[in-house]
DNA sequence: GATGAAAGTTACTCAAG
DNA sequence: CTTGAGTAACTTTCATC
């Protein structure tokens, strides 16, 4: 089909599924990637090598995508977050409305089921820097209209969480 | 377009701004933050104790938020992806609705501007979970409705980037 | 998987230019 | 900031149970 989803969306083979213990090492990783595997064994119940096998099955498998330093958004001063709605005519996926992939103020691309065709996060260093870039997306041929959520607080914001809310011990509902 | 020189806002505990050298860093970190000192410091033009010395000051000054494993979440089950617009009587940042930040599967809580108050991005495993996402949200006290866009296709997704369009020499315009 | 041990890198600190 | 040196710590692999 396309080749432009091949960097996000990497179809692997998965080995095995992963079980209870391969969660929890996920679950500490993602807080900090940079736990010692003496640490890491000793947190879930594992021995050092144990963890270190399991950990490197799960960088090889993709299961670990990469390991990244998180920065904070006012140090590099992006203090302005949005969500742009972007409406446009006819199938939106066209090979110039991605290519504002190129923009680092643009942090997600998504094509939508909804009342909006592509669905983009954008971190911007001020309004200016928003405008410009909305600009660009109505220079781009195919967008008929763009709605801009601009974000006032963000109470909460984390990379994906191998655990889910099934996992609970209990849940309560009235 | 120029910034302003006399921009003194130290609100948090940057000691001083970051500089080029520092964003280099922050790019190649967010890349890959397992990158060893000695590359660091060639792949940005500094010696290895410098390399060292500069990224241990971002850490302390919290530009590095967090070193995180990045997890497929394919490789986690989380086929589905959603953003939910959540419209609530009144002001909706209530204790209640905060409280679904509990849920792996709500990965960020913004309240934003617009034609909707809070904004929600959820990872899940079906669209039954999603469901039952969604019925916790209508339980809690001031949701009035919500509207949810289901991710089609992720074409781009990173965390935030140290750059700016600005920071190009040309702007390439399709 | 657990344990123990070995070898190679790297982190981290500190000297001096 | 650079070079160089040094120790401690960790990674990584392997042989063993």
């Amino acid at each position: 089909m396309d080749q432009n989803t091949d960097d996000v969306r990497r179809k692997r083979p998965p080995e095995r599924d992963l079980d209870a213990m391969d969660r929890k090492l996920l679950g500490v990783l993602v807080e900090d990637a940079t736990t010692s595997y003496a640490e890491l064994g000793e947190r879930v119940g594992l021995s050092p090598p144990a963890a270190h096998e399991r950990v490197k099955r799960l960088r090889r498998s993709g299961a670990i995508r990469r390991v990244s330093a998180l920065i904070d958004p006012d140090a590099v001063g992006k203090t302005l977050l949005a969500f742009v709605h972007v409406d446009t005519t006819g199938w939106g996926k066209t090979q110039a409305l991605l290519a504002i992939e190129e923009c680092p103020e643009v942090e997600e691309i998504h094509s939508v089921a909804g009342d909006t065709c592509m669905l983009l996060k954008v971190r911007t260093e001020s309004t200016h820097a928003l405008e410009g870039l909305l600009a660009r997306l109505y220079d781009t041929p195919g967008v008929k209209a763009t709605r801009s959520y601009v974000v006032l607080s963000t109470y909460l914001e984390r990379p994906v969480q191998p655990g889910t809310t099934s996992d609970w011990p209990a849940v309560v509902k009235g």
